[in-house]
DNA sequence: TGTACTCCCTGTAGTAACTACAGGTTCAAG
DNA sequence: CTTGAACCTGTAGTTACTACAGGGAGTACA
């Protein structure tokens, strides 16, 4: 394996395709550990700290917080890790995720609803800001 | 009709629902005009803004930003609006939220498969775990 | 008239999760 | 030895509010 060794912030962000600065942001907000430095301050991240940065963005990626994921990250630094927690949270996180499709769906509903009543096109005054001044059907 | 009259920024808050800082803040950033005052400075409410807020607020409901917001007032203040440019931009948002829901579908399949792949529980490693990790199924 | 209490006023800071910038070192190459 | 990229720091901006702190105004009651 040709791969990472001890690496900076540029080839870390590189490598992850995380922005350079959240990675310094993980860092303040304790996600990442402040990691060794050279003697000039630059900042060098062994594999480890790569493969933690790798579980933070995917754990992004399916819309855990950082609230969350600092949850996550610290059922992990705990050996052993209780799975039962773990699946715990990932359950309640599906359950928001599930509640943010209902609200949105809800949305489209009426969104759409209102569009139809508009592309007639031919009424005196225009249905959609009718259903925002509350006045014609579809005001919630 | 014993209703509205000119209000004060209180009542309003009481009336609409809205909360009574978020007023001053749609003020702040444009969205209702400078009402009138009273000598001493309180603000007063006549039912024309009554309206316009109400209108701002089922947009905000229906998922709208500030900015689609400010669109649909500036296209509503103007006589005649065009009809056309307030169904493009319901439309356009319309789609922005489509867009969201499939996201969080794509998520929310990801999860439950995640999660259920949990529920068994006599593995030697959390599968949770091992898909942040990158390890293992259904690692995106 | 005093005073108690609610309402209203202002500016500012905090929320989530970054992103971007300014102004200054350090490193590596030629 | 100089140039330019990469790194360092702290701070401000983003969205859409919400919540204070520290004061002035309006009203009810004794």
């Amino acid at each position: 394996m040709t791969a990472s060794q001890v690496i900076k912030r540029g080839e870390l962000a590189r490598r992850s395709g995380c922005n350079l600065e959240t990675i310094r942001y993980y860092e303040n907000i304790g996600l990442l550990q402040p990691p060794e430095r050279t003697a000039s301050g630059h900042r060098l991240y062994p594999p480890g700290d790569q493969a933690r940065l790798g579980f933070i963005l995917r754990g992004r990626d399916l819309g855990f917080s950082i609230e969350e994921l600092k949850s996550l990250l610290s059922l992990v630094d705990s050996h052993p890790y209780s799975c039962g927690e773990v699946r715990d949270l990932t359950n309640n996180h599906l359950a928001s995720v599930r509640a943010k499709i209902a609200d949105l769906t809800r949305l489209e509903r009426t969104l759409a609803d209102v569009s139809a009543r508009c592309e007639g096109g031919d009424v005196p005054e225009c249905p959609i800001i009718a259903t925002l001044f509350g006045r014609g059907p579809g005001a919630r």
